[in-house]
DNA sequence: AAACTTTCTTCATTTGATGGACAAAGCCGG
DNA sequence: CCGGCTTTGTCCATCAAATGAAGAAAGTTT
């Protein structure tokens, strides 16, 4: 059992450590360029990350005309945990100092369970990942629930979806559970930074990151940092009105997004498009299987399902007209799309894509790229990786 | 003729101004409150300071038991412009280095008469505010336009309202005519600068600025800092669709925001009210004007006329719409109403309430003011001398 | 092997900032 | 009016941070 983690001693060695988690190993002049540092200070700070143990030698580089450079990299010791609890599932991978995925595992889970079978189920999952990447102890972890989190406390707040959770302090519980510091989001936030770390969002700074699942969410960074809002509730979308006097939605209003869209509206609009015989290929699945889910629209419509079709096409529609709001609104320089439903394939992406660019205004859509994430389910679990790490690499 | 005016030197000496700037005269003691800084950096910095004649002495401060402390000022000889151009009028104010108004005037203008004519009329106003305050020379000028702008070049961008003004060079102008230093900036940013400067968003980091005028927009401010967006077209708002396949909208969409609310609307409206022989009230003005404003339908309604209060409960029904969404999505600390169609009365304002607090979040609606702005017509001037000195009041 | 490059280390020096000592200036009670 | 107390302003020795230059170390090229 180790003591706790090593700190950066100040802002350079921090710094110096994000670069070398973003770049991986790195000479000490490669490392000059990307800091306003003279050599000598360089070199120095480079030293005491050497005695603290938090960076380590790593062999030469190849030479570029001259000596030969001594690179250096994280101690590739360093285990982070992230966590991304969904509504109807959870994954779990660990990573290295440099956020690469060393294990993964992903189950169903039912967040209405309550906050304690969850962490129970939680917990179990976090054994078999730490057994299969032989992990003993982690830096650090980041968990991503699926509703507002009083970030600072890590407790979630008010959450709809998550009956039973509200106030719970997750991140006391999990950081005396795991013993290791421990950083609480919403899953959009991790997803964001997921993407801007690893993903379609690099160098990026102003982007929105839309999160189709069971609910509807959205992750948003401005200049770099994750804008949560005052309470924690920043980017929850899901309620926008998109039409007045619309369906009845279970928040209480009507006409929300989530009330046309979303894996719940989705798997509703599905059932009775089977169960009125407009669709026999839904119909059929829905006999099998019992109930409908989005991954049955999805192979319907690629069975050529008309009605599926066009489920996935006005469900695009309905959540590009929320888009094209928000895009007008922040003006962002990029807008990824991911979550359980972007399964759905390349009509979703078609038909939010159509309604953006259709409906907002043309400066903000003028270079504006509308894609799909890059990392997928791994995405909430990097982004939590990333959150956490940042705040291991930060001055104690 | 003065050279042009000195810089503070470091960061510290900027943070001092501007400290100086919002807290008025200040002992060196209650300085060294607000800043990490021993007493003999903060001694040194300020004497630095009074050399390059930034600051001045201003007196001996009472005594708190002891030494009366000597107090410091901003030099008082310091001049800011703020200029507001609207689309139907311009607002021209100086202020000191503390921001308050010395002198102000304001006129009816045509931005559609394009950039060169309004600038010969807004130089003109200018020269009169200049002579009314007795102004030889301007320190900075922060000047704002009813569209977006290209930030760091202050250059308009594709301005809907403003045809001509694409690309012309009002910063580079602007500094030329004037010979200071000028940062142009869309006027919603203004707004939102001035409330945050002497208005009702003190201390508040995180909040919306909706003007409601002839068009609508909104200004973002983030962590304090106004947010853009990547084209300079953030809080463009009054193209937010309200209603699916609703009314036509100049900008070639249906069911715009602006298309049901904003001065062009509400005037469109009222005269239609009036022809119709809804609204006699309306149909007296209209007859006696030759047209109508949002002044007439402000009037009609105080003097009790139903389809008046009818359009304004409508229109802040439809903004309140809007609004909802951009709580929801954005978790703001506070919303700011400003702009000209505020003189509508209470009214507007419970409309908006009403709407936004039953449609948005709990979460997000839970603490959250929805207030008139307490500068109105002065809170664009304001913000732009706040902007210019927070630029001048920044290290070379 | 000589000349040139690039990298790493050392060190004297400069610059930045601090905190303590003390003087100046005010209050208050006797 | 005088001594004790408080607050403010200034001075200065000292500590800490950062730099730039010099030179050693380790390669490549000719």
């Amino acid at each position: 059992m180790r003591s706790t983690t090593a700190r950066p001693a100040n802002i350079h060695q921090a710094r110096l450590l994000r670069l070398l988690r973003d770049l991986g190993p790195q000479s000490r002049v490669a490392l000059g360029d990307q800091v306003e540092l003279s050599r000598s200070k360089l070199a120095f700070e480079i030293e005491r990350l050497l005695e603290t143990g938090l960076v380590v030698p790593d062999g030469l580089a190849a030479s570029r005309g001259g000596r030969r450079s001594h690179n250096v990299r994280i101690t590739p010791a360093l285990r982070f945990l992230g966590v991304d609890i969904g509504a109807t599932s959870v994954d779990v991978a660990v990573t290295n100092a440099e956020l690469d995925i060393l294990g993964h595992q992903t189950e169903p889970l039912d967040v209405r369970d309550g906050p304690v079978a969850v962490f129970e189920q939680v917990l179990a999952l976090v054994g078999k990942v730490r057994e299969t990447a032989s992990v003993e102890h982690f830096d650090g972890a980041g968990i991503g629930v699926p509703g507002p989190v009083r970030f600072p406390e890590g407790v979630p707040v008010a959450p709809p979806i998550m009956p039973g959770w509200n106030g719970f302090p997750v991140r006391e519980a999990m950081s005396q559970e795991l013993g290791c510091p421990v950083l609480v989001d919403n899953d959009v936030n991790l997803m964001a930074l997921g993407e801007q770390q690893a993903g379609v969002a690099r160098s990026v700074r102003d982007f929105l990151c839309v999160k189709l699942g069971t609910g509807i969410g959205c992750g948003i960074v401005v200049g770099g940092e994750v804008h949560r809002g005052v309470t924690g509730s920043a980017g929850d979308i899901g309620h926008i009105q998109v039409e007045p006097d619309g369906l009845r939605c279970a928040c209480g209003n009507a006409g929300c997004l989530e009330a046309y869209f979303g894996g719940n509206a989705l798997a509703r609009d599905a059932t009775a498009a089977a169960r009125s015989g407009r669709s026999t290929e839904l119909a059929g699945r829905l006999e099998a299987a019992g109930r409908l889910t989005a991954e049955d629209v999805s192979a319907a419509a690629g069975a050529g399902d008309a009605v599926a079709l066009e489920l996935i096409r006005w469900g695009g529609k309905r959540t590009g007209q929320v888009i094209a709001g928000l895009v007008s609104f922040f003006n962002p320089g990029l807008v990824v799309i991911g979550g359980g439903l972007t399964g759905l394939g390349h009509n979703l992406l078609a038909s939010i894509r159509t309604q953006v660019y259709r409906q907002s205004l043309p400066l903000a859509t003028g270079n504006l790229p509308i894609v799909l994430g890059e990392l997928g389910q791994c995405a909430g679990v990097v982004g939590g990786a990333r959150l956490i790490s940042d705040h291991v690499f930060s001055p104690a």
